[in-house]
DNA sequence: TCCCATTTGTTGCAGTTGCAACGAATATCG
DNA sequence: CGATATTCGTTGCAACTGCAACAAATGGGA
């Protein structure tokens, strides 16, 4: 089959490249991961985050959350504390290393991503924001749900 | 910040949505990793073809395809045989059990892939498609040319 | 012809990932 | 109160990944 016309591929394909351009920028050049990345972005201008708020936010694993963070806190760019209410719980936050980096990122990272954008028209540029709302809202669902015919 | 609103970072929880709601068909019904996944379908409908064109059509690394192919010769779905003229050459294709499985798992694939654009309404997946085809052909250029304002 | 650079496929290795299992803390229900 | 279930964070383990090194085959120039 023509895989380049298959929607499926085209867009993971996209993700991917698009991803991979970012990290470049906060991966080369910030020594982040893309799982550290996501959490920094959770946590800037917010309070203390708990882990699975941060999961929820990022849509990474409580796994990935877990490992990502333990290095995160190694390079001191977030500490992590117990809750005082909920001993399970461990609350997250930017220390201040933490806050200049993502400072320092965020806007590297986002001109890379307007450069890629500029790629599109306008208008392409409001279909494919709003079809991907569609589609993240919907992921929930779509990850969930999943038919399969030979089970 | 609010990722929520980010747009690579809608672009990569679509596409992981989409991905995995697909792999599941793919994989857990009929026991396909991603990477064979795209072989077989590169494959499809094709002659034999050489890994490096393979790598090409199906955008993964040399390594990916050797491991995933050598993967799908021990499930007899693909066989591998050097190339006459080209002894550093294998050519890799289908078996006949490779093209029925195939020939199997697609429309279940496909019709996922079908339920899931059904979220959107035509002009959104036009324009979604339109978008997505805009990013994947400046893939390479994406991919390659990173400015990293900290090297 | 011979030597060396290039291409192709494979493998070793170290780091990462997903999954399941686990201990600790909390919630629920009798 | 007490027993059981659930939630949260972490860890072990096996599988996978990316990168670099490698051998084999080919091409190209002296």
């Amino acid at each position: 089959m023509r895989l380049d016309d298959f929607f499926p591929y085209k867009l993971a394909v996209a993700a991917e490249a698009v991803s991979h351009a970012l990290s470049q920028v906060y991966g080369k050049a910030y020594g982040l991961s893309r799982e550290e990345w996501r959490i920094l972005a959770a946590l800037d201008g917010t309070g203390p985050l708990s882990s699975v708020e941060i999961a929820r936010r990022t849509t990474l694993d409580k796994v990935q959350v877990c490992r990502a963070a333990a290095r995160l806190e190694e390079k001191r760019l977030i500490w992590r504390d117990m809750a005082e209410d909920d001993k399970r719980l461990r609350l997250f936050a930017c220390t201040d290393d933490g806050k200049a980096l993502f400072a320092q990122a965020f806007p590297a990272v986002n001109a890379r991503a307007d450069e890629i954008l500029a790629l599109l028209d306008p208008a392409q540029r409001a279909g494919l924001d709003q079809a991907l709302s569609v589609l993240m809202a919907a992921a929930g669902q779509i990850t969930v749900d999943a038919p399969c015919p030979a089970d």
